[in-house]
DNA sequence: ACCTTAGCTGAAGTTATACTTATGCTCCAG
DNA sequence: CTGGAGCATAAGTATAACTTCAGCTAAGGT
């Protein structure tokens, strides 16, 4: 490997302008540091770059195919540095997020499409997935945010917590449901632990993570046995799984408001409150966010307080998520 | 413009590597020394190029546009260090040559092939065009090798002939000649100047350029006035003319070796020797030349030696060629 | 033909800066 | 809780790039 690419620079310029003098003047050096140079790099290559005619420097063939390789290089090095100072005022760029797929699918394009109406400069990657995949992604440098739920983010085991800084933009309640009809049928108004435990479960997962966290939260209870009937990793599918009698569901209450008051799906209280589960937005902790980074953010933490109804926290979110994806 | 690319080296290895340690490891220089190098090269960018996370640096999005800009430009250097390494043993590469028209078409194609057959890597491109045309191309660097007419480089104006290298590959016999009938009808065996002044010309440019050095050569006259009949830039056409009784042309004797010794054509002699054109391989006096170009000019000068019938210049040429193109 | 000028080269001395050494800090693992 | 791995930082040294000055060569002007 070539060991002083900071002579390709003053090459560079001499070639470009076919003098050494320009070159320098260019280069705010003395002709002679130019000459120097240009003949250390030639010794280091092994090869003559120029031929030299009186007051003049012509290429060799080893020349111009350097300037070939050199040129556009320090053109892109040009635009990149151009592209940064932009950038310090003014948002542009990638911005890679990460979200729960539920989330991703439902919100996060409408928010998208918003934001880049008024910052067209701006592009997106959207990864989806659970903080398990999430949060090593942002570790790796490959996202700049991840929304997850802490709901979940408690139960599993991610590696070190503290790299990372918890911005919590939405709650909401996790309840279990199930249909009026089934809750006539097999529940009949018993809402104990055993006689919970004896009902037909619908899950988003084969580890019934989330029916396991609502029996921990409102039982105290660990280690459950419980028959899982129906796995399916979608909102929609629970849900209408639970309409059409299936069984009991976890699920976040703003996502079924309306068929709870007309009297479709019954929410399954116990004396406990219920889960509030925190959509946070995850950042690296020592990460300097840029100024798209922070301007996206100011943004989407807007957005999710607004949709929630314009008071702070803790008021069912009609926004964000809940649950096992 | 980035003041310093060596630092980019650094850059390029820590990126690689995502480590500190490993770089300075793989650079042979101490671990500090590379942590400052990129802390100078985040100054100088004015953005950050790595969030550090403990015990390790992970890339920030300006870090990996960076990287995406250096990587291919590590890897380009690379390949043409390669290069020039392996072209110091082995011909290969793109040769240029410029040549004229004439000998470019009817030569060049041939040797070219039998020469690409021995060193298959080693790429052409012609340059077809006057000494004119050539030898400023020659000097600007965009040509290897240029074959000229010695016989027609001295009678233009080209600046400073001292920076080439001229050296003789063939030599050819220039002479005047007409048709058999032309001749026992206009011409009358009578060789004189007033007598050959007053006959019909066939040119190969406006100019009358050789016919004009042919009689500076043989009346040592300079500013003749002769009938032009026919201007034509091509040999075959000339001779076709001549064998048609158009008038007189010049050309080069062993291209009507055959209409000559079975008296189509005749050729109209001055008790002067005739003109001796060299053709001569051109070089920039200066220039270095690489191995592919020795190996080509070594096989070019043997090719046109041997085509000339093994014995060294002096007898007329069955190759090269002659007069204006 | 001469001198002058423009541009590249090269040696010697100086200055800048990259590197080393040494130390400290932080976080993870055992 | 302690040790170790990896990055950051400060101070001093050494390397190498730059400046200055002198020399060389070819072109151009008078």
């Amino acid at each position: 490997m070539l060991q002083n690419l900071d002579r390709l620079k003053v090459f560079y310029h001499v070639f470009s302008s076919g003098s050494v003098v320009a070159a320098a003047n260019a280069l705010h050096v003395s002709q002679s540091a130019v000459s120097q140079t240009i003949h250390k790099l030639e010794k280091e290559v092994n090869s003559p770059l120029f031929t030299r005619l009186h007051k003049q420097l012509v290429p060799t063939r080893a020349g111009k195919r350097l300037y070939e390789i050199v040129q556009p290089f320090m053109g892109a090095l040009d635009g990149y540095q151009k592209d940064l100072e932009v950038a310090k005022n003014h948002p542009i760029g990638e911005l890679r997020v990460g979200a729960p797929p539920e989330f991703g699918k439902a919100y996060l394009p409408s928010i998208v499409a918003d934001f880049r109406e008024k910052y067209p400069d701006v592009t997106f990657t959207l990864e989806l997935g659970t903080p398990e995949t999430l949060l090593p992604l942002l570790r790796e440098g490959l996202l700049d945010f991840a929304l997850v739920d802490v709901f979940l983010t408690q139960s599993t085991h991610i590696g070190h917590l503290d790299m990372y800084h918890f911005n919590p933009v939405g709650e909401e309640e996790v309840i279990l449901a199930c249909s009026r009809q089934y809750h006539e049928k097999y529940v009949k108004g018993d809402h104990s632990f055993s006689s919970l435990s004896k009902q037909n479960f619908i899950s988003y997962r084969k580890d019934l993570q989330a029916i396991r966290l609502w029996f921990k939260h409102h039982f105290s209870k660990s280690n459950i046995h419980v028959r899982d009937v129906l796995t399916v990793d979608s909102h929609e599918a629970v849900i209408s799984a639970i309409a059409h009698n299936v069984g009991i569901g976890v699920v976040a209450s703003h996502l079924i408001t309306e068929k709870l008051s007309n009297g479709i799906i019954v929410h399954i209280k116990t004396p406990k409150p219920e889960i509030m589960n925190a959509i946070s937005l995850v950042q690296l902790q020592d990460k300097i966010p840029t100024l798209t980074e922070k301007v996206f953010e100011r943004y989407l933490i807007d957005k999710i307080r607004e949709a929630n109804g314009g008071d702070s926290l803790h008021n069912s979110g009609t926004n964000a998520k809940a649950g096992e994806f």
